[in-house]
DNA sequence: GTCTATATAGCGATAGAC
DNA sequence: GTCTATCGCTATATAGAC
């Protein structure tokens, strides 16, 4: 079922029982997060020795990387179910968003309490949150948009932003180019969007 | 200078020592990562046995917090600098984020290898982003789109995507409800733009 | 192959002497 | 303020029973 399953057992009784572990670990993930999850603690959920544990798993990151796949794979059957269900583009693609934050909204760690996962894309803190939009702010100046629109372009910038980070996090090409010719394409966007927002037409 | 600076030292030498141990635990975090440093490190490249560290910073989150604070320092007085030198809008907002990749690339941490520091947006490896962007493709199906733009639009759509996750982690209102709206307004405007991409007039 | 038991080395954090 | 010593914890490795 899962994306990453490269895994080889001999037996079906080992089979099942690493499934069994992989599931216990899942569920304390998703309930304390990575860190605060210890392998003797998947293994005792388990019922298993901690010996036992590393049997299965080489490391504690590969049970996490499992944990990816397997948010991966809920994703994309929830999506592809409410994609069936619709053809309009817009219901489509917020679809595939809302079964996104359906899958992670189970986890404690994304919901709950904004002070220990911290995030290292620099938005660890609520002010800090807030200066970086602030830059935004700025940027925009006396830009005349709707005054709605206005209030929340920051906001958007901010999130817009946050996903090129993302982008450049896992762009190898040489010097991240790739990453920047995608900043310049996309500000290019946004000012169209911007400066068609503002005809009569909308 | 920094925006979270709410910290308080007794004597002048006790501030310079501080700043000293903030100094270099930001240098070895960016060239190593906050994981792979440790408190003892820290302190021994600062000069200072591990209790005398743990002196002035509580805790090593304390000190990561400090790091998150020095980012969005640099960032804000680099992209003044660059928003004081044009009023083309277009130009401001790319500089907004180039600088933030500028002062980004200096970390080891968001160049290098995608292989550990592991997402905690699902993104840990290369075939899950892709399956990631997959789906939306699949959500944009047979959209009549130019064929460049027909091309980048998964991965567009993809670091959309993990801007509003990371809202998502930080959004206190109920049931993350403030999330779920900017959701339906960012795909509304994203349809808007493609619709308005297909006229003639581009 | 499956698993238990034990060992190692390192971590963040703290107590208390100076 | 700075130190040493130490606590309780961790991921990980391995020897060997069944």
């Amino acid at each position: 079922c899962s994306i990453l399953n490269v895994f080889k057992t001999a037996t079906a009784k080992g089979a099942s029982t690493r499934a069994h572990v992989l599931a216990t670990a899942l569920a304390l993930f998703r309930d304390k997060g990575f860190d605060e999850t210890t392998m003797r603690e998947v293994a005792a959920a388990a019922g298993l020795s901690l010996g036992a544990a590393y049997h299965y798993f080489a490391s504690k990151e590969a049970i996490i990387l499992a944990y990816y796949a397997d948010v991966q794979d809920q994703h994309g059957e929830r999506a592809r179910e409410a994609l069936a269900a619709t053809t309009d583009l817009r219901d489509r693609l917020a679809a595939v968003v809302h079964t996104k934050l359906d899958v992670l909204a189970g986890d404690r760690r994304y919901t709950g309490n904004p002070t220990h996962p911290l995030s290292f894309l620099g938005a660890a803190t609520r002010p800090l949150q807030l200066a970086s939009m602030r830059v935004f702010d700025e940027a925009l100046g006396e830009t005349t948009l709707p005054a709605e629109l206005r209030r929340i372009a920051p906001t958007a910038l901010w999130a817009l932003q946050m996903g090129l980070l993302l982008y450049f996090l896992y762009d190898d090409s040489p010097n991240q180019a790739r990453t920047r010719r995608l900043v310049d394409g996309a500000m290019e966007l946004v000012v169209r969007l911007l400066t068609v927002i503002r005809l009569p037409f909308f």
